[in-house]
DNA sequence: AATTAAGTGCAACAATGTTGCATTTGCAAA
DNA sequence: TTTGCAAATGCAACATTGTTGCACTTAATT
């Protein structure tokens, strides 16, 4: 999956910036923070500048915000963007980091009378199998 | 329940500010936000007070912060505090409230290998039942 | 009532996020 | 390929949010 599609996709200009934004969580096999995101962008963009991309990405539902304990912000590709189903994400005490469980889809919630569900997020926290086997 | 007694029990020092924040949350039917805590509070507490006074709590599991989309935070007592289990929470799309669901129990996910759960979050995101009916 | 550890308010600061505007860039149409 | 324009960028100024140090006040215990 390249940048410039998603973009094109989307009918967004395929600006430095949101490409670069783009690439660096395409790359990584978890979630990141913002800073982390910011920190491996090759370019050096005005704060400005990224905020705004940012934020322009996150409304087009291309990358998604996942918020755990302690105001801990992550960011990953959207499911609409990567195809994948309704899945739990997973966050590990130890290492805090953030992860997809493709495998561990969303289950279903009987919910009280005239309550209708649009979409259900869960955040499963423990300790991860890298660091629970390396411990 | 009474914030006096929380206070004690916790074995922290009854403060007005917060007695405060306890009595504005035990007395709304639903999560609120900071500044919502803040509007209801009766005295009139410097800004420092009130993010130490709230931290105070959140670190003692008094309160506890809901997040949900759109970095939209709430608060609502603690299950420590109320000894309610585990539940999920409702975040409603139209009024933008977040309710506990007492009857909604927090499913067990089946994860993949080495991966140890020690607690899940689960938020359900929809129409709630007043917003509903009164359409 | 006196003691004292903890909470409060204030000022100064740091970090985070926003807005307006002049300039540059991406993209599409000629 | 060049041209035109809407959109993205960088900068400066600002607003909001959160933190820290310090002198003063208050809650709880003796």
């Amino acid at each position: 999956m390249k940048a410039a599609e998603i973009l094109n996709t989307y009918h967004l200009k395929r600006s430095e910036c949101r490409e670069g934004i783009i690439d660096v969580i395409i790359n990584a096999d978890q979630a990141l923070s913002e800073n982390e995101i910011r920190d491996r962008l090759t370019g050096n963009f005005d704060r400005t500048t990224f905020y705004r991309s940012f934020k322009t990405l996150v409304q087009h539902k291309i990358i998604h915000k996942i918020i755990v304990d302690n105001q801990l912000v992550k960011y990953a590709l959207d499911n609409s963007v990567t195809k994948k189903q309704e899945h739990a994400h997973f966050y590990c005490f130890e290492c805090q980091s953030v992860k997809c469980l493709d495998e561990v889809p969303i289950q279903r919630y009987r919910l009280p009378d005239d309550y209708a569900e649009s979409e259900t997020e869960v955040i499963i926290k423990g300790t991860c199998a890298k660091c629970k086997t390396t411990k």
